[in-house]
Parts: C-alpha cells; sequence; structure tokens
DNA sequence: CTGTATTATGAAATCGGTTTCATAAAAATC
DNA sequence: GATTTTTATGAAACCGATTTCATAATACAG
C-alpha cells in the first residue's frame, strides 16, 4: 500500500502538501494540486485511516451494543443505524452483548480505545452499569429503546404510554368489554408505561383491567406460546389481548391456531413494533408501529452533532397499523 | 485518557518497559512489573488501538458485507460471524450493501483504509467485482453462502447440490409424485445446483420434473406469494412444492393458506434453510437446514489463521429438518 | 523600484503505541 | 577476581497521517 510519503515523493512535493490537497484544509497552487493528484491516481493511494484518526483522536468509528443481533426487531435498528451512519461518512462496530452485563462492560472498554466517536446501545441490560460508565469516558452516547428510570442518561424512545393508549382506544372502538394484556418483563420501563397507558385508558372508557388479566411475558416468541396455553386453559372468557410486541402476539397466535381456535373469530390479538413478520403472518397482525427508522436518525445525528445542539431525551409517537388480527366483538 | 507516556512516568521506567508489561513481548524484572501494572491501574490506562494498529499494520477488525442486515437469514450470519470474531479478539465492522456493486467496491476500500485483518461477503452481487479487487490487495477474504463459477476465490457454503438431493428424497419418500420446484434467481449458482440435485434425485427414482413446473422466484417472500397465485391459477395437479428458501416457501404458504387450501392437506410445501421463522409458522415448515454457525465458524477461523493453513474452498452438508408441512400422498 | 501583504510550501513536531539496538547491571564461568 | 554470558532496560526510530510555524515566492501598493 502507498503511504502519503509515496505521493508526496513522486509529486515532488512534501507530504503536507499532499494533506492539504486530499483535504482541502487550506489552498494549494493548481499546478500543484494536478500534480499531486495524478500521483494519488497513480499509486492508488488511500489514506491510512487509523493514522488519521489516531492524529484526530477520532476513529470515525460509531459503536452499536445489542442483545440479539437476530431478533427481527434489533437487526431492523442496526440496519437503519447503519444506514444512517455511514451516510455521515462512519463506520460501524457492531457487538452482541446477549444481555450480559460483564460483557457490555468489556466492550465498552474496547470501544473507546478505538476512540469510537459514539455509542449508541439497544436495550442494554437494565443491571449494567454502562451508561454510568459511558458518561463517566465523556464520548457522546444514546440510549435507543430501553431508558432507565429517573435517569439523566440521553436516550430516543417511543413514548410508550401513548402505545398503550393507541392499544386501547382501538380496542375498545372493536367492541371488546373482556380484554387481556401480556407484558414484558416487569422491571422494564417499557413494560411499565405501555400497561399504565392501556390500563388507564381503559378505564376512562369504564372498562377494568382484571389484574388477573395481565400476564408476565418477556418479550420472546416462547413465552407467547406458554402464556396463550395458559389463557385457553384458565381464561376462556377473554376476548381480545394485547400483547406487548409482536413475538409474543404471533407467539400466541400460533398456539392458538394449532388449537384450532380462529383468529379474529373466536379471539382477537394485538402486538406492538410491527416487524416484518406482522404483515406476513396469517392472518396479518394488528399492531402499534414504531417508528425505528426516526430513532435510529436521531440517535445518529445526536451523537455526530457538536455538543451544543445534542438532545437529552427524546419520545417518539407510535402509530396504529391495522390488519387482520382483530374483529368486533 | 492516560497515554503510555503518562504510566512511564508515574512508573519511572520507560515506554518500552511498558510495552513490553503489557504485552509480554519480553521478560521484565518483578519489581519493575509490579510498579507498572500499580500504575496502569491508577491512570486507568487503556492502550489506544489506533495507534497499535498503525504500528503492527493490524486494525483488529473483520468487515462483514451483507445485502440486508434485516433479512432473518443474513442476520443469523450476522450473529455468529460477530460471536466467533470477538472470541478471537476481533471487532466486527458491519455494512449493508443493498447488493449495490458500487457501494460495495467503496466500502471495500474504505475497509482497506482501515487495515482490517479480513472481509466476509455475505451474497454479494454477482455483478460486482469485490472479490478481483479483495484478491488484488492481499487481504484475506471469504465469501459466504455465494461462489462465483469457476472462479479461485475462497468460500464456505453449503453443499447445494445435495440439499437438492435431500429435499427430493424426502418428498419422494413420502409418495409425490407431481412435484414442482421453486427457484432463486437463475443466474446465482446457489439455485442451479438446488436445482441439479433436486431434478437428478427425481430423474433417478422416475419421476420426470416438467420444465413448466420449474418455477423462477427470487429468493423474497413476495415472489413466494405470488407464484402460490400462479400454481393455484394453473397447476391444479402440483401435491408437493420445494421452494429453495424458507422466505419464498412461507409466503406460498402465507398465500394458500389465505385461499383456504389447507397444508398439508391440500398440498405440501418444502423450504430450505431453517430460518427461525420455520418453526414459528403454523403448520411448521419442513426444510432443508444450512450450517450457519458452522459456516461463519469456520469462515472467520479461515481469515485470522496463517496464511499456511488457510483453506480456499469449503462445501457443508446440509440437513434435513421434518416438521409438518409435508404430508403423504 | 522598493516595501509590504498575500499566498504557497516545506520542515518538523505530534498522536500513542511497538520494535530494534545498544548498554548497564547482574549472574555465571573459570 | 577477572571474564564472559545473560538479563533488564532505555533511547530512538518508526508506523502514516495532521498541523503548526517559518519562509520562499509572488502580487500589490505606493
Amino acid at each position: 500500500m502507498a503511504s502519503i510519503n509515496d505521493v508526496a515523493r513522486l509529486a515532488g512535493v512534501s507530504k503536507a502538501t499532499v494533506s492539504r490537497v486530499l483535504n482541502r484544509t487550506a489552498p494549494v497552487h493548481k499546478q500543484t494540486e494536478k500534480r499531486v493528484n495524478k500521483a494519488i491516481r497513480l499509486l492508488q493511494y488511500k489514506p491510512n485511516l487509523l493514522a488519521k484518526g489516531l492524529k484526530q483522536k477520532s476513529g470515525r468509528l460509531i459503536g452499536l451494543l445489542v442483545p440479539d443481533i437476530n431478533h427481527p426487531t434489533y437487526s431492523l435498528i442496526v440496519k437503519h443505524v447503519e444506514s444512517y451512519a455511514r451516510a455521515a461518512g462512519f463506520h460501524l462496530v457492531l457487538a452482541n452483548t446477549g444481555n450480559n452485563p460483564d460483557e457490555e462492560a468489556r466492550l465498552i472498554d474496547n470501544l473507546l480505545c478505538r476512540n469510537v466517536d459514539g455509542i449508541i446501545f439497544l436495550r442494554v441490560s437494565n443491571k449494567s452499569l454502562a451508561a454510568e460508565r459511558m458518561a463517566q469516558s465523556g464520548v457522546p452516547f444514546v440510549l435507543i429503546d430501553r431508558a432507565y428510570e429517573h435517569s439523566p442518561f440521553p436516550f430516543v424512545m417511543s413514548d410508550n404510554y401513548m402505545a398503550g393508549v393507541l392499544a386501547a382506544r382501538y380496542l375498545i372502538s372493536k367492541g371488546h368489554h373482556k380484554i387481556a394484556c401480556v407484558t414484558g418483563p416487569p422491571d422494564i420501563s417499557a413494560s411499565i408505561q405501555r400497561l399504565a397507558g392501556f390500563q388507564d385508558t381503559l378505564k376512562q372508557n369504564d372498562i377494568a383491567l382484571d389484574p388477573d388479566h395481565v400476564l408476565e411475558g418477556d418479550f420472546s416468541f416462547e413465552c407467547g406460546r406458554r402464556i396463550a396455553r395458559d389463557i385457553l386453559d384458565t381464561l376462556p372468557e377473554i376476548s381480545a389481548i394485547w400483547a406487548q410486541n409482536d413475538p409474543m402476539a404471533i407467539g400466541m397466535m400460533h398456539t392458538f391456531l394449532k388449537n384450532r381456535i380462529r383468529i379474529p373469530g373466536d379471539i382477537s390479538i394485538m402486538g406492538m413494533d410491527d416487524i416484518e413478520l406482522a404483515a406476513l403472518f396469517v392472518p396479518g397482525l394488528t399492531t402499534v408501529r414504531q417508528p425505528f427508522e426516526k430513532m435510529c436518525e436521531l440517535a445518529v445525528q445526536n451523537l455526530i452533532s457538536s455538543d451544543s445542539d445534542r438532545f437529552s431525551q427524546l419520545l417518539l409517537m407510535p402509530e396504529l397499523v391495522e390488519r387482520d388480527s382483530v374483529g368486533t366483538c
């Protein structure tokens, strides 16, 4: 690989001049510029980003920490983050944390060694001290899709309370009264907020959400299946269910369909997120869509913008997507 | 951030010694080592990977180029590659090519500037000169899941011919005679090989595969839906279909089910890949599983191993996974 | 035509490590 | 105890860029 020295030698100039041609950081005589560019072309010169990064203390990298790359929602977020990062001239370093706090901590340290320009955390485990560690380092970071309660850390996420409101309003508008809600893990603010919005809206419409009808899930397909079986056994009166994410909703539909329960004929199901599969499953899943692309755009923008116009916390509005899994009651 | 100089100063030694303590590259007096380690702890020193990489001409990075991060198969591969790469002390730089040859070329150049230790291409577009470019650079690379015809470039992929054989044998064992095959894009060797294995095996069992029963798809859910409609309209005699990947198979099931065709009662469907959804769909999709994890392990291993024991081309055996989408005929 | 302002350029320092080479100190040999 | 061998360490070069500062070359003003 040719270095800037080789270019300088071939063009008969100093490497400072080559650097100036490359970065347009100071005016260069037209003649000289031409010679330099010719040399660059001839040698197929490409600047070494490690050297550049070393001097400028910026690796032109953005780190993205994800609990599970293969999860349909997260991989969608990865895709959008990569796209916006690269559009801004950054590469993406991707790492799977597997929800392991130790791994998270180690990864943060590693990434900081690389002079990353920022780190985006996707649903960082809430036991981890990731955010504290980052805040201490001074490197910008954003949490996506999971906030710490009462914390000062920057995040961008959907307005989960409103998601609950939208879900409840829709089910009410379809005439449902006997309603259940399958939540995410109970220690996560998303689960709590979604449930609160859901519950409050039902109450405002004089519909009680029986505590027995609030089922605790963990956002996985598997638990959707399990809970669907429980509902079949113990709660036959239910006419509609809101699962707080699509995988659980689809897991439930899976079990119901296997047991010859018709959807939405016998029971209505609603999800949240709007993953690709939501449109593809039969029946199509009515769900509350999270604006993932916008979230990613804002997160990246936030990292690479100057300190002054960096937001701290941002709530985005979710949106109802109507398909075929909810019927009138 | 403390640098190696700060550590050296605090410990009262030269930075050469600190480097030796860090990398165990030469013996250091126990006393000295202790002092250095203490200084490291005190300053919370972390070596700067850009500087290290600059000198050693290795960024400890592996590049992964993917056509679509959000695709269930590809995101699975991303996950495995990341896992094996990190276990070996490398970070993963992920980039989405969107099947755009220009973007691919640009990305390769960018990654090479970072002194990546290798690049893995996932289903690189076959119009692109990616492999040629890489070969020229001298940086190790591996193609996953797509080979160039008659090319000398290293790859690791499933034995697609055998996949076709496995699919055909299974359908034959279930008594099917009127069989159709939905292929991937016709210019991809995977499609061709799979079809060849399928066709040959049917022929060996005296079952003709009517050319009209070979339908051309593009590996997407969407085309599965479209082709299913075509089959309903024009090929009612078919009793079993092998779609050359799971998304197409699921797209087809989607359309059939919507049209009240029972699976496997009225028609049997078989896929390939064994994506997560294959187990989750109702009915569960019988499919030919690709050993993705093994592929990733080998690809990473290959990149980071010394020149001498680097493989060139590797075919891995696929495996039949039986679920509920194929019935007896 | 001289003196000043402007523009283009190069030399050298710098970023934070690794690595080579020389040498001082300690240990081993006779 | 002198000589050789071994071990531990530091000084300095180097990786490939950027950036500061000084200066040569040119343009401009009077």
